[in-house]
This record gives structure tokens, sequence and C-alpha cells, in this order.
DNA sequence: GGGGCAGTTTGCGCCAGCGCAAACAAAGGA
DNA sequence: TCCTTTGTTTGCGCTGGCGCAAACTGCCCC
């Protein structure tokens, strides 16, 4: 797409508030705009990393694949999130795969730009570190999770994660605002899609969820956060 | 301390490489150096982050602790490496203690020298941001691990990690060069004391390792490599 | 040099969660 | 409309690793 992108487009970002327009334009220069289909891949695990990534619309999923073929989910992409910034970490190669967990635009930056962007716009630079320093927060709070509380707990907490940074308001509850399986849910919680099954449809009779395919709706969030901490207010069968 | 830092003594550190006399003495200025006695703590959980440092001997023991009491330790940092760096991650407060696993000797700057710093000297900043990314990639890793592998496998690599960034030669094998307890490297993989104890005795039996009171001495760390991968390639009893 | 403490070893029983297997259901394509 | 594919549910049995408890040992300090 050779039309210039619009700075609308990144202008309401919380990584770019208070950025003057001809920053936002010096952010944009170099960044072409491309589509991606459901179920297909932005980039993949130990691939050259050339480009780096702003999701503007849709959901993606980051999924890591050990030699031996297992495979976990180690984050979803939120709109308006960077993604894809192995330069940042000093990587030359992705170290997960992205896939769109539906159909997603993508803002894609050559790695080459990187440099001058920081220099040109150190707010830019700084608000890329800052989603690093997140994210290490983040997966070092997981770890944590996976060594202290049982696979409950952890369930409850990853559905209650998805449902407050993506959940879509309905009738019933809140709902995940895309398609995520049993197996999806496991493979972010370190468990089997057995194991999620079973606690979704405990959960359902309890009255705190309604799923269904690739679908879920949190129609009790207390209720989830007071499984997630282990409170046993509640009557266990 | 009034008198200056000399900056030999951080200019052989791999962060520092190339910088020239006066970039080091721009870093240094700001520093003072401070001794931690072994056990005693170098920062606290939550506490507001006034200072980031760099530990210049000794080994630092990185804890986290939930707000019910369980604990775990989010790594060991080596000699020549940052830690503490908070504001670097867009935090006020430490996310984890630190305390001194043997005596050490550390540098500690106040978070007022941050800015400056990164202005004057960019390598620093990039240094930075380097350990950030790489102990993002280790936490990531062990997400995996932890998502995928057994116990057994978890502690070997465990070990062997500690073995090949901490180790010391001796006449009987690798030794890590640092009190450890069974205790520690449970709270490292996630596991109990009573399992990793068990497995060290079996290894040790195998001849894999030496072990004593807070003292690992890996003996033969290509059987232990072998575990952590989960080739049977030993005579399982 | 002799308590006492901190760390370690080991036995035993148990159970959360996995693995397997089979039936079932929703979506989509022809 | 039917058929295939993909995802979900549920039963059943098993086991890795934990929890508890008790004994043991090297080390430090008085």
């Amino acid at each position: 797409m050779a039309m210039p992108l619009d700075r609308s487009l990144i202008s309401g970002l919380p990584a770019f508030v208070g950025l003057e327009a001809g920053d936002l334009d010096s952010i944009l220069a170099p960044a072409r705009s491309s589509r991606f289909a459901k179920d297909s891949e932005v980039f993949a695990q130990d691939a050259e990393a050339e480009h780096f990534f702003l999701l503007l619309s849709g959901h993606i999923r980051v999924v890591r694949t050990t030699p031996d073929g297992d495979q976990m989910i180690a984050r979803y992409i939120n709109e308006g999130e960077l993604f894809g910034i192995a330069m940042a970490m000093g990587r030359t190669t992705y170290p997960a795969s992205a896939v769109a967990a539906v159909d997603c635009v993508v803002l894609v930056w050559p790695n080459a730009a990187w440099p001058g962007l920081q220099s040109r716009v150190p707010a830019f630079g700084a608000s890329a570190y800052q989603t690093m320093g997140a994210r290490l927060q983040e997966t070092q709070a997981r770890v944590m999770e996976m060594s202290t509380q049982q696979v409950e707990q952890r369930i409850a907490s990853a559905v209650l994660r998805l449902v407050t940074q993506s959940g879509r308001k309905t009738s019933e509850g809140i709902e995940i605002d895309f398609p995520i399986s049993r197996q999806d849910i496991a493979e972010m919680t370190g468990s089997t899609l057995h194991t999620v099954s079973r606690l979704l449809s405990a959960w359902e009779d309890e009255g705190i969820v309604r799923s269904g395919r690739q679908k879920v709706t949190v129609t009790d969030p207390h209720a989830l956060m007071l499984i997630a901490e282990n409170r046993p207010s509640r009557s266990r069968k």
C-alpha cells in the first residue's frame, strides 16, 4: 500500500499519547500496514527477525514450540500492542511464532527503522522497553504461579486475565472476544485440554461460566477470583 | 567511601567492553561501592526502588515471595551483572528481594543517575536493556520447561545451568561455587526439597554428582545433560 | 569438646491431574 | 442434505511427586 498511513491510526494508543503530529508521522513513515487472515502466521519461530509489528486490530497468539513438538502459548497480543520486537531484546531471530487468532490488521516496520526511530522519537523506544519490562513482569508472575498454585487456580487466573484484557460484555456476562479452545487454555497454563474441559464443565454447573465451542463467557467473575485465590468459599461437592 | 572508584573495577565487564576511559568514569562517578555480608538483604521486595546495582564479587539470590508466604528463587546474579534495575522496567518498587548468598561487593547507583547515564553513555542503557531482554528470554524458557518437562529434567537443567554459570573446577568435577541447599534448588524448579534430595541421592549412586551440605559437584555433566533432555540412555533401576 | 541447630535423607501413603479411549456435537463444505 | 472435520465431554485407571514424619549428620558456637 503506497498511500501514507494516517497518524490517527496510532494517535490514540497508550504507547503514543502526548506525541506531536510530527513525531507520529516520523513513526509511521517507515511502516506499512498489512492484513493477516485468521490462522495465518505473522512470523515464525527461529526465523530471521526482519520486522517488528504493532497490532491495529484483531488478536494474535504467540506460540513457542519445543524441539520435540510440545507447544505452549506464550501470550496473546491485544490491539495497540507492539510485538515481534526481537531486536529490542538483542535477538536476531524470533523466539516464538505469531499466529492471527482472528483476521488482523498489523503495522509492519523493517528492523532497519528501529535505530532511527529510537533516536528521533525517544518516547517510542521508551515505550518499547516498557513493553518488554511489563512482559518480563508477567512472565515471572507466571513462573511463580506455576510453582505455587494448583491447576484449578492457574486456569481460573488465566481465564480472568483473558476476560479482563480482551473481554466483551454480552447479555450473559463477559466473553473472551476471540475463539479460544480448551487446548489453548491448557497450553497457557501448563495443563491438558481434558483437565480444562472438566473444570469449565464444573464451573458451568456452579453458574460461574458459560462456555461452548471455542468460546468462554464468565458470568460470575467474583466467584472466579475466589477460585484463583483459593478461597474455599463455595460449595465443593 | 569518598574515594573515587577506579575504572578498572568495571573495564573488564562484558557489559562495558570497548568503552573509553571517560565513559567509564562517567558511569562510576555517581556510584559508590558497598559490602553485603552473607545472608544480608541488598533490597527488599515491594520496597521503593531507589537504587540500581552491579555485582562486583560474590553471588546474589533473587527471591520472590507470594502474599501467602510461598517463596521462589527467581535467579542468581553472577559477578559483573546488573540487578535491581526496576527503573529500566518502568517500576517504582522492586519486584523481588535480593539476598547475598555469600559476602558480596556491589556497586550502587541512585536511580536519579539513570537518565543522565543513559544519555551520556548510550552503551550503558543498551547494555541494561540487553540484560532485560536476556532475562525475559530465560524466564520464558523456564515457563516452557515447567509446562513440558518432568521434575527430574527440570532439576537436571537447573543444576547444569548453575554449574555452567557459576561453576568452579575441582579435582572431583565442577562445583557450584556458592552454598546452595536442596530447598534452594526446589525453589528454583517448582518442586520440593524432598524430591530434590531423593534425586541428588539417586544421581550420586549413579556417579553423576557428589553433593553434601549446601554443596553440589557435578562429576559427569554429560550424563546430566542426557537426563535434562530425557534420553533414557542410562540404567534405570 | 559437646550441645544444638540447620540442613539432609528416607520411608510411607496418598491424591491431583494426566493419559488413554470412546462417544458426542457443532460447524462447514460439497 | 449429508458427511467430514474439528473441537468437546466424560469415564477409568494409574502414577509422579508431594506431604508428613522421623531419624540422621555435619557444623558452628558457647
